[in-house]
DNA sequence: CGAGATTCATGTGAAGTATACCTTTAGGCTTAA
DNA sequence: AAGCCTAAAGGTATACTTCACATGAATCTCGTA
């Protein structure tokens, strides 16, 4: 009897007309064959890496920007296109991109050396060597023949703040021990006022160009999500209105594209799920909680265990005492984590420990940590939650299987 | 009443430790001439 | 004697601990008006 009711929603689902046409052109990695209100910042980008295909170095790059307002969609669009000129005339120009904020991937000098060896096919060890040891060995592979190297570092600002400035030193000096090859650095950031404490040698030789991504505002957000639309869709499957909402969803948290097509696209998973032939405004909201849901849900599972139980025990607190939105404090927190650890048999960290973890965790945005002095009842942290209300219950689920509780 | 000293709870930096992993080296065993 | 394997020695990166000092506004203290 179910096997039968399962047969015929496999069949009406295949009769079903889908709502998308290409579902790839609203996901994030996909690049758009034009990309409309960046034409500024592609062709300085453009003009900027072109001599490379003369085998003249570029200059460095800096570009700012928050998220989601194309940075790394430009740099792509461009640098594509750059390799394809570039295989077609048979210059040898090889393109990395690397993100630094990966954790275990790219988030301390060694590794982010290890990984830039890795990008030359050789394998190096997580751990055992000494830094310079990869370094040699990087400097190795890329001079052993003529080479243009652009590096592309995303999410810079992370890296510096975790492990300073120094990887940046040695990275910009690189050239100087280089005999055939050369090197070109693309730093991103979200952060602004990020390269203000910099060594002024790495400043100054890093941002040699630099470039600004302002928000998109909504009209452009719209246009964006039109074109993008026309190719995801068939035509009359988007309500009235549905794009307008998007756009200004998006709008109102900086002008971020990428959050204003993950919208789109979700809205329309959720319709096709709800056997809807429209994806209609109450769709959006939907996909908005979905998202933030499964976003946070991703993050907090790739986490290691002692930032899990922590974030656990900061839920637990927000939860139960004083839940109304008031501010909980550092020492909370360690109390409740110790005794967490208990109950599912991990080791308790230190306070101090604990409170860098804290720190990483309001790093990461799922929570808000601010240090402040109360006086004569010291300084510690003001600790509040930055997900929804509504998501809380379902991470402390991941969580609590996540730790096996 | 107000300026300065005190106080609390924890932030924060530096140095030390444990662990896991790496390479090098020396010793011991086997093998083949 | 040469070749190969193994174990010890000596090294590193990373996550964490230990120690010690820094912070900064509420509160206390005490001199002065």
């Amino acid at each position: 009897m179910q096997q039968k009711e399962l047969d015929g929603f496999f069949e009406k689902f295949l009769k079903k007309e889908p709502l998308f046409i290409n579902k790839r052109s609203l996901q994030g990695n996909y690049t758009p064959k034009t990309v409309p209100h960046r034409e500024d910042q592609i062709n300085q980008i453009a003009g900027v890496l072109a001599p490379a295909l003369r085998m003249e170095k570029p200059s460095n790059v800096f570009i700012y920007g928050k998220t989601g307002t194309g940075k790394s969609l430009c740099i792509n669009y461009v640098t594509n296109n750059l390799l394809l000129t570039a295989e077609r005339n048979k210059i040898p120009l090889k393109i990395i991109y690397l993100n630094c904020k990966l954790k275990r991937i790219a988030d301390t000098e060694y590794r982010l050396m290890a990984q830039l060896t890795r990008e030359f096919g050789v394998e190096v060890p997580a751990t055992g060597l000494p830094t310079e040891e990869i370094y040699k060995l990087f400097v190795k592979q890329l001079d052993k023949e003529k080479l243009l190297l652009v590096l592309i570092l995303d999410e810079i600002d992370q890296l510096v703040h975790k492990t300073g400035d120094g990887i940046l030193y040695t990275l910009t000096r690189i050239n100087t021990e280089l005999k055939n090859s050369e090197v070109t650095i693309i730093g991103i950031s979200n952060d602004l006022i990020f390269v203000d404490n910099l060594d002024p040698r790495v400043k100054s030789s890093l941002s040699e160009e630099e470039l600004v991504f302002p928000p998109y505002n909504a009209i452009q957000l719209q246009s964006i999500l039109k074109q993008r639309a026309k190719e995801a869709f068939r035509e009359t499957v988007l309500e009235d209105g549905v794009i307008e909402k998007c756009a200004a969803y998006a709008a109102r948290e900086h002008g971020d594209a990428r959050r204003a097509l993950e919208l789109l696209r979700v809205a329309g998973e959720i319709a096709e799920r709800n056997n809807d032939n429209k994806i209609r405004i109450k769709h959006i909201d939907d996909a908005e909680d979905k998202i933030d849901r499964d976003r946070v849900i991703e993050q907090v599972n790739s986490q290691p265990k002692q930032f899990k139980l922590t974030l656990y025990s900061i839920l637990n607190v927000c939860m139960n005492g004083n839940s109304n939105g008031n501010p909980i404090f550092t020492g909370d927190i360690y109390e409740i984590y110790r005794e967490a650890c208990n109950g599912c048999g991990l080791k308790p960290l230190t306070q101090r420990r604990v409170s860098d973890i804290i720190a990483e965790l309001d790093m990461l945005g799922i929570i808000n940590a601010r240090v402040v002095s109360k006086g004569r009842y010291g300084r510690t942290r003001e600790i509040k939650l930055a997900i929804p209300d509504s998501t809380v219950p379902k991470i402390n689920n991941v969580l609590k299987e996540g730790l096996g509780l």
